[in-house]
DNA sequence: CGAAAGACCTGAGTGC
DNA sequence: TGCACTCAGGTCTTTC
């Protein structure tokens, strides 16, 4: 479940190794991968290869990496993808029966070793081996052939166990308020302030220095729905997925289905401070590097599950008061809240 | 039009 | 051992 700082994770990781690279070949194991191409425009390989590019961009969870073409391609990791660098010929999808994938000796990268720990939520969990496979060769639907000038010929894997994620080339359009699109803001060309079409709809995020805190205030009060129904809303603000509504819920102490409009104005600044703080902690810790990109984007430890307060500690005392925090059904998921801290309080 | 429900997905885990 | 079933949830589509 990447959300803003797992996706800026990868962003970030990526970022050297992708700028300025040339695409010299598309691998698509995974037509469904592509779901969110439109191939009006042409088919997806077509469209990236010989294509350099120019910069790694993001805006919520939605990463994208401007083209040369005046394109861009367009990542959602949604549930369980990854982006995984790998030195051009690891042993990804040509492995035979070793428990280590990709070991690889490039520079300051000594091992691609798949993490064979699990990871708390989601992703791959384990590295088993199935018919002489890695779950990275099991997993893997699309990889891009880079050549980068100076970290040579590298692999860029997008790794999905799910299918929610994709990849898709896209036409890109201004933005709204002229503004930078994501971030980094720092608008390097005239791209800088261009922004793919499929991800225009899309609410800036809370960390994004363009975001309207009153714009955010004013939709909340028009809204006739529970408030974490309302975080949730990528078209409102984005980025927070279902773990960080619940971590900012709790720090605000609002119970999940409160109604977004009966929040008084400071309870709203309060909430708006909470997910700042939640999400600005979780980038601290995610902190990563071009070396970590190569073995697990998600980080070795996949997320930040040691600094949860709420997410996942049902049965547990609560934090602040001791209470037995417990779990509920929300929208086909779970919410999980103190049932003191975080009361019901109908208008 | 907005809000809510359903669809899309796979693999780990559970109960019988 | 195997089988049916449940659960995880981001986003798009469909329904009301």
């Amino acid at each position: 479940m990447p959300e803003l700082p797992e996706v800026e994770v990868v962003r970030a990781g990526i970022e050297p190794a992708v700028t300025g690279a040339v695409i010299t070949a598309v691998e698509v194991f995974e037509q469904r991968s592509l779901r969110r191409h439109d191939r009006s425009a042409g088919p997806f390989a077509d469209l990236l290869e010989g294509r350099r590019v120019l910069a790694a961009v993001r805006r919520g969870k939605f990463l994208w990496l401007p083209l040369d073409s005046g394109r861009a391609l367009v990542i959602h990791l949604g549930m369980s993808g990854q982006v995984l660098l790998r030195a051009s010929g690891s042993a990804a999808r040509i492995s035979t029966g070793s428990i280590t994938t990709g070991s690889i000796t490039t520079g300051s990268i000594t091992t691609a070793s798949i993490t064979t720990g699990s990871i708390s939520t989601g992703s791959i969990t384990t590295a088993s081996i199935t018919g002489g496979r890695s779950a990275e060769d099991r997993l893997l639907r699309i990889r891009l052939h880079l050549e980068h000038p100076v970290h040579g010929e590298l692999w860029l894997n997008f790794v999905d166990q799910r299918i929610f994620g994709s990849m898709a080339v896209d036409r890109m359009q201004p933005t709204s308020d002229g503004l930078p699109a994501g971030f980094p803001g720092a608008a390097v060309g005239e791209w800088g302030t261009l922004i793919p079409s499929q991800v225009a709809h899309i609410a800036r995020d809370p960390i994004d220095p363009a975001f309207s805190a009153d714009a955010f205030f004013r939709a909340l009060a028009r809204k006739k729905t529970g408030i974490k129904r309302a975080l949730l809303d990528q078209t409102l603000i984005s980025g927070i997925g279902n773990i960080y509504a619940d971590e900012a819920l709790f720090d605000a102490r609002i119970h999940f289905d409160q109604p977004a409009a009966s929040l008084s104005a400071a309870k709203t600044r309060t909430l708006l401070a909470s997910v700042r703080g939640i999400l600005q902690r979780a980038l601290a810790e995610g902190g990563t590097s071009f070396d970590a990109q190569y073995v697990n984007v998600n980080g070795e430890s996949g997320y930040f599950s040691h600094s949860l307060t709420a997410y996942g500690q049902h049965g547990k005392p609560c934090l602040r008061c001791g209470t037995t925090m417990v779990r509920a059904q929300f929208m086909n998921r779970s919410s999980h809240f103190c049932p003191r801290c975080q009361r019901l309080r109908l208008p």
